[in-house]
DNA sequence: TATGAATGAGTGTTCATTCAT
DNA sequence: AATGAATGAACACTCATTCAT
């Protein structure tokens, strides 16, 4: 087998095992993520898994990057489509919204990854961090020199409110959803809308 | 032994055992949470919880919405303080935010009942979530009638959007402490200010 | 169940699990002994052995303060029955060949105990251990004054020394056992015979 | 390729895995001594070492016949300085507490090799143990001869314990070196000089 | 009603060994 | 001859739950 065949095989394992883990992180939740569903669903063995990965917590260190990385994404792409400033942060409320119903799992990952016993490198995950915090910040500079938001708002708190609202607000409705269905018919869609309103308005 | 006496004895007995639970559980945090450790602080046999309670799952869902009902607590005592509706609902941005600061592991113990496999019925719970959402609305609801908050603001939504951002900020800025940290001296207080003044005059 | 049956109880399922333990440690040498053995052995669950002793060390620990007990309790019996001091000497290499020809796995356990790694307790081992010094001490301090055992030797230095070289010699050869089968019919008893000889000329 | 050729590139292989194990070894100490770092230090893939060695418990016996061919090396250096034969003695009993103190591993090897699973030919292993014995009895019978050493000591009986107690000794001072610590400043040079006493004089 | 000893399936992780290439 | 990806049985230890007393 050639190095670059040898490499492919290699990444297509790493991937397998990462798509398996993110199944099971998916259908389980982090409190139900074992290494033993993982290998079950990748249909390898124990130790194939750890020739790949040096233990649990990396795999869930490199689903966190990944995870972020894609949140990134899905905010430019959705910003991309408006010309307006607070129309931006409107879209990225909803990217925010429309990711995390789709990967609920990642919440509680980083909570998880938080623990003070969370030993891993996670320099990808703070590097990606950053890029998204750098993405929201430049968009509240250009809306305050455009004046389409008001200059009285900390740039830097603003996007961190902001970005931490965003998912903030999701991962909270998320949870009660069984209670907000139970109690009204409330639509989350709706919810979120008012949210962006709340918050677009009270930069505006 | 009278029925009532016995009935007297049977809620003590489950007092004694949420007590302890929620001592362990603030001890501990959710990940430490054991039934050894309740029962040997409530200084009863294991059999004996398991008398009042089917399973460690079901004494969590009390504790939560024991934990709620302190929140609730919380929102009316700080919102007593201002006769400004716009003020009082700054007062409760900040509530969630000091008691989630005080009693982290309450966080952990949501995404622990989020787990698929959580199967106990959170009926208890779930009345408390609505007395919470009946006072928000109520604030909104006068505050609009008296001028203080735009009346094109959906009453039910617009307060659960701030229910939910509150603790939803609080939570996902506490997860990112660390980065918060690394990144920039970010004050989690200050945050928070930031925060309620982008709700406040969203609302006004 | 009254608090003393209860207790007794208590006693011999410790009891029992030390004694499955020394079976397996006997049988499986240090490096093959596991606690699924041991609960096999004793037929119980995983669990309970890990009611009665919080790891796998502590089993180790006790066991090896016991031993040394019971060494110590064979240097007395034996010194016990000789009046002259280089034959109480002589009947200690002797006391220590025996014991450690019926306890081999007792070595590897002790050097296994004195891995940087190991955190139990070792209290008892200690003072044990302390107690079969002062005993050879005893002995070789009457015996100089008695004029059987040449007084320029260091009372503690000799006393360790011979300790030492007692059990020392005895597990060497115990290792060495099948290699001197094979190349001479040597008798260990003999080869003891001929350690005490040199040790008890050495000294008086 | 000749088949001599192939041949010398076979023993070298060997070497090469050997000279890697005995670094692993002493590197890492029984305990951390795997397959995975003799082949990783080695550049070798896993296969190939199970090409040259059927297991790792065989490349152990091959490196503790090749540690006892050191310790001989060593005896012999140690012996040719002195020409009074009870001072060769004092000598080799300073060497083998030398060798162990430089080469710790080995002890450690020689007990992993006792465990009963451990099922590998030892052949070179008792061949050098035989020369390390012959050497040994050489000087004994010299020294008899010269009378210097006292003719009721039995050769092979004599020299077997002195090896024996050698390296029983300092195998039980490394052992206790935490306890005698603890207890009072003994100095292992020092107990070996009283040793070395004990032995010349037990034997002249 | 209260007890608490006993359970055993499960945790993450390791590593000697194999075998298709 | 050489590779190295894959294996899977072990390992120490945990803890929610049960049930005979």
């Amino acid at each position: 087998m050639s190095p670059v065949t040898s490499e492919l095989h290699s990444m297509s394992r790493r991937q397998q095992i990462l798509t398996s883990a993110e199944t099971v992180l998916k259908d389980k939740g982090i409190e139900g993520f074992t290494m033993d569903l993982v290998v079950k669903h990748a249909e390898i063995a124990k130790g194939t898994a750890y020739k790949y990965f040096k233990s649990k917590d990396e795999i869930l260190a490199v689903i966190s990057a990944r995870a972020l990385e894609m949140l990134l994404h899905d905010f430019e792409k959705g910003a991309a489509k408006e010309s307006n400033y607070t129309a931006k942060i409107r879209s990225i409320c909803f990217s925010a919204y429309r990711f995390y119903v789709r990967h609920k799992a990642y919440w509680n990952l980083i909570s998880y990854m938080e623990r003070p016993e969370f030993e891993i490198d996670i320099k990808d995950y703070i590097r990606i961090s950053q890029e998204l915090q750098d993405f929201c910040e430049d968009i509240i500079e250009t809306g305050k020199s455009r004046g389409e938001i008001r200059t009285d708002l900390p740039t830097r708190e603003g996007q961190l409110v902001l970005w931490a609202s965003c998912v903030g607000v999701v991962q909270f409705l998320e949870s009660k959803k069984r209670i907000l269905r139970n109690v009204h018919n409330i639509s989350l869609e709706g919810m979120i809308s008012t949210y962006a309103d709340m918050i677009t308005k009270g930069i505006s």
